[in-house]
RNA sequence: UGGGGCGUCGCCAAGUGGUAAGGCACCUGGUUUUGAUCCAGGCAUUCCGAGGUUCGAAUCCUUGCGCCCCAGCCA
């Protein structure tokens, strides 16, 4: 039965649990989520959570039921015309779909505001909702407080005929915005207070970007959302833990409505923990505030935690699932490190990253005794030598010419190195990656005594890329040759803030604590020729530096540019800190 | 001082009465023409604290403590 090779121990979770619970005493026989965001900002790692949680869940249970019952929705979530745009509609339909799922059907809570309109006016002649005409400062006085019960609102005993008179004036657009509203009738004294008598419908003159001019009255969420969900059919209606006090309220509507509504099913809400990440932000508010800002260059900005930020970074829609299913489901908040995200990109790209050689900062090196004029084309390979065993399109090479005159990187040469610092230095022999050993005999100072050029002499008896059966030579460098080099501009990014949580409170604290190293423009970057005609959003790794990625956006084959999307694990430069 | 939740290794997270999985991070050693990868090993006598029940408790009971959410005509 379970012959799969290496299927990933899928780690279940207590949302699995309770399907599987549901499925087995045949309170369901179908697994229908959704995935229902708000089209008023962009998808970040967060919603990545929620996307590979309800598509995922439908995927898995695909393997148990039936095609047909099994399936996530994307829902816009479009009741607030205020906020919401097309063009976020647009941008988080890619990024599902980059994520690598796709949906049962694709909705808008707006498809439903005629059935909602209706359900409103069956509560209202059922006694169960009624117009209020209270201001918005009343309505909040009349809440009372989490410690004090609230008190009834005097327009609490409206008859139903003048309720549903007002309610059917409010839709023709009588009244002004904030006149009136549609509250469910519940109880003002009830200690949760998502029960006192919550706002169902408000009135807003605003336009909206599916229904246009339609309506001018809207539903709130608590409203729309229990609906939605049951018109679509759905089973298992996943959230987040900030509406656990919501839930009591999902049910009333629910139950309140299915008789005369006669839905598909009758679903029920979940929680789990949203997902926070230390040196970021997620909220939505903050992301904006960046953005709106120019602290960034856009919602796609490689330092955003954004799935379009994430994606022209350079990670691969893998690496983030595989991130999501390392993190797991559970209802304990949390914030996860940063590094475990770093994790898996990196295990993602060491194997689909061929190996090249790029100089960022270059440092000029002349080996005396070689040919002015010759140049050898060495074979160096894409892979590591272990790598090629698993797969055989990784055993593929490409030739680097190799001169007189090479780059090699700045930090890989100091004039006075500890010992067991094995890169190059005065009288100090290293290997150039798959080409000669180099022992450094001189080098050329400026004004200000910076080595502005490093003088060596290479061994002639030990050929490319062999080693000395008598020597052991520990630092082997990567180096790209001076005049086949090609140029390019390379963006070393890093983690957006210095901090690891952004200060709280305080509006706009956070953006303080800035890292100002979470972006590094260098230019004049030495890259070997062969990079010379790569397309945008091609990953490489520069072998000892990290994995990069071609920009989509900027990089031409006439001027090359690069986004570090990490860097390899380093435990050199970490002991030097120490 | 109401209600709803949550507290297991530095960070996530399994575990649901039978004697603390796993991942990340970290440490040690081996391999290595990437100080990478890979491989081997280490890393909670203890589960927020205190009592209690039990042969036996992270799991049950009692009682403290801490943290999060709820008083938008946002979602």
């Amino acid at each position: 039965m379970n012959s799969s090779t290496s299927a990933p121990a899928k780690p279940g979770d207590f949302i699995r649990d309770i399907i599987d619970a549901d499925l087995q005493a045949g309170r369901h026989d179908e697994v229908i989520t959704r995935f229902p965001p708000e089209p008023n900002g962009f998808l970040h790692i967060g919603h990545a959570k929620s996307i590979c949680l309800n598509f995922g869940l439908a995927n898995d249970y695909r393997q148990r039921l039936p095609q047909s019952k099994t399936r996530c929705n994307l829902r816009f979530d479009d009741t607030d015309p205020a906020k919401e745009d097309t063009l976020f509609e647009e941008a988080i339909q890619a990024d599902v779909q980059w994520l690598g799922f796709e949906w049962g059907g694709l909705y808008h809570a707006s498809d439903y505001f005629e059935k909602m309109y209706e359900y409103a006016e069956h509560l209202i002649s059922a006694g169960k909702a009624y117009v209020c005409s209270l201001s918005d400062a009343e309505i909040k006085e009349y809440r009372g407080s989490v410690t004090t019960p609230g008190k009834p609102s005097p327009y609490r005993e409206r008859t139903t005929e003048e309720n549903l008179d007002m309610f059917r004036r409010m839709r023709k657009g009588e009244f002004k915005e904030g006149e009136h509203v549609l509250r469910a009738k519940i109880d003002m004294a009830n200690a949760n207070m998502k029960m006192r008598d919550p706002l169902l419908y408000r009135i807003r003159h605003t336009s909206h970007h599916m229904t246009g001019d339609k309506w001018c009255i809207y539903p709130m969420y608590d409203y729309a959302h229990p609906i939605s969900d049951a018109i679509e059919g759905i089973t298992h209606s996943i959230c987040t833990l900030e509406f656990e006090n919501n839930r009591e309220l999902y049910d009333w509507m629910i139950d309140n409505l299915k008789d005369y509504a006669k839905f598909p099913s009758r679903p029920h809400q979940y929680e789990f923990a949203r997902l926070n990440l230390n040196y970021t932000v997620m909220s939505k508010r903050r992301l904006q505030e960046l953005v709106e800002g120019k602290h960034v260059s856009g919602w796609d900005d490689p330092r955003l935690p954004t799935i379009a930020g994430l994606r022209r970074r350079g990670y691969t829609p893998e690496s983030i699932r595989a991130f999501c299913a390392s993190v797991g489901i559970a209802k304990a908040n949390s914030t996860v490190d940063m590094a475990q995200l770093e994790f898996c990109i990196r295990d993602d790209l060491n194997t689909k990253a061929a190996r090249v050689m790029a100089v960022l900062k270059p440092l000029k090196v002349v080996i005396e005794n070689y040919p002015e004029d010759s140049v050898e084309e060495l074979n160096a390979p894409y892979w590591p030598q272990d790598m090629q065993k698993e797969d055989e399109t990784k055993r593929t090479t490409r030739k680097v010419p190799f001169a007189r005159e090479v780059y090699i990187e700045e930090d890989d040469f100091m004039l006075d190195p500890p010992k067991d610092y094995y890169r190059l230095g005065p009288g100090r022999e290293v290997r150039l990656r798959y080409a000669y050993l180099v022992t450094c005999t001189d080098v050329v100072k400026d004004a200000s005594g910076k080595v502005i050029e490093v003088r060596c002499k290479y061994d002639p008896n030990v050929k490319p890329g062999e080693s000395p059966p008598d020597r052991k030579v520990k630092g082997a460098i990567h180096w790209v040759s001076a005049k086949h080099a090609v140029d390019a501009e390379v963006r070393l990014y890093d983690r957006l803030l210095s901090e690891e949580a952004p200060p709280t409170g305080k509006d706009s604290e956070f953006i303080n604590a800035i890292n100002p190293g979470a972006l590094q423009s260098l230019t004049g970057c030495k890259l070997e020729p062969s990079l010379a005609s790569v397309k945008p959003a091609e990953r490489f790794q520069f072998e000892r530096q990290g994995y990069f990625i071609s920009d989509v956006k900027d990089s031409k084959p006439s001027n090359l540019v690069f986004n570090r999307i990490v860097t390899l694990k380093d435990s050199w430069t970490r002991a030097q800190k120490k």
